[in-house]
DNA sequence: CAAAAAGGTAAACGCTCGTTTACTACGCAT
DNA sequence: ATGCGTAGTAAACGAGCGTTTACCTTTTTG
């Protein structure tokens, strides 16, 4: 037994997610394996199973990463205490590994527009479109700012997601990679700087309310 | 002669947008109308054919749209001098204009879709979506601000466009729109706000130079 | 008013799709 | 040695694809 399945999977991935999941024929799978199409039934029941095992993979991959960086996987739930108060600067230096996740990890980055051209055929495609890449990371970065009692912490959860949302796509057109991992990086240490001068206000604010008490 | 041409048009944008080029028939486009395929082969050459001109249109809509806002159109090439010094105001108006006109006119936002779904099959797609609404309307935002003299007009571009490329794709899949655009409005505002504190700081300094010579 | 053009239907074309079937060769326990 | 699961091929299946054809109305036009 060699790991047929998994090089079907990872071939199959990679031209859904150039082409659409409708686009890319069974023919066309088997064919860059250099197979014929029938082969592929003795490991997937259908194309459907297919497109599943990547969704199922890809979540199991994602609960691993969660539980690696302790963080709530995929939309943010309640999270624990001990993470309400991340400091500032280990919150960018995640999100640099997430956008290095995205963008040059094979597999997540293939998913990624994989899930992109899959957004708007049904709800559940919608859903996990936004779940991974859209309100989802949003509305975690909303939580974990309200943690911190910043005030309005959806408006500096846009700020700081934006930017990295944004060059997703603008990584995926550019002929020079390297240049839009350094407007992330610009983007991140200026995020930083931001938010650290928002915190140190904020703990100065809190001390000046306790001395009248 | 109906607006038939057009109605078919409308339709195959429509059907595109949510299932991408290669998933939607030509049966499909025709049945959604009520009537046979054959019907659609008086109007147009081919499926090709439809598509192109969805592109053409949108050509010509922009073109349209950038004389009117006297913007250089899709890909910021030399703008004249006069658009060189856009007050602040002027520009996050006109980024709220575009937001609205990305997202609530009904050819614009599938057209806006129908890219998103179709930018990885070939280079010209992908060109295409960039141009819209990727690196395009970024690099045309770091030349605006570039023309401003301000420093570092490739982050601040970021920073200025990124909320509303992100908010795109939010409000595609939330239930309450109007909370979408609530947040577009509210980190405009803050952009403006920042955008006027960099200008007025410029304009300071270089006062401060001018007395030195 | 006749001719022609426009706009539509129904059916067929060749092709490819996803899936199933029948068959083959190999590896490996018992 | 034999029997059985595994992994593969080749061919066929019905369905649906984009496109073309033949034919029919209706509208426009000379």
């Amino acid at each position: 037994m060699g790991g047929t399945k998994e090089r079907i999977l990872l071939t199959a991935l990679r031209l859904f997610a150039a082409d659409g999941y409708e686009a890319v024929s069974v023919s066309a799978i088997a064919g860059q394996l250099g197979m014929t199409k029938g082969a592929l039934y003795k490991h997937y029941r259908n194309k459907r199973d297919i497109f599943e095992s990547i969704l199922a993979r890809m979540e199991r991959e994602d609960a691993q990463r969660a539980a690696e960086y302790g963080v709530p996987e995929g939309t943010a739930e309640q999270m624990p205490d001990a993470y309400r108060h991340t400091p500032v600067d280990d919150m960018a230096a995640f999100a640099r590994a997430q956008f290095r996740y995205w963008t040059q990890d094979e597999f997540a980055a293939s998913f990624r527009r994989m899930l992109t051209l899959e957004q708007y055929r049904n709800d559940e495609m919608g859903r996990l479109y936004q779940q991974y890449l859209g309100a989802g990371p949003l509305g975690y970065m909303t939580d974990l700012f309200e943690g911190l009692a910043l005030p309005r912490p959806r408006k500096e959860a846009v700020r700081f997601y934006a930017p990295m949302f944004l060059l997703y796509s603008v990584y995926d057109g550019a002929e020079d990679k390297e240049a839009v991992t350094a407007m992330l990086d610009e983007a991140m240490e200026a995020a930083r700087e931001h938010l650290k001068r928002l915190t140190t206000e904020k703990t100065e604010n809190d001390d000046k309310k306790e001395e009248k008490t």
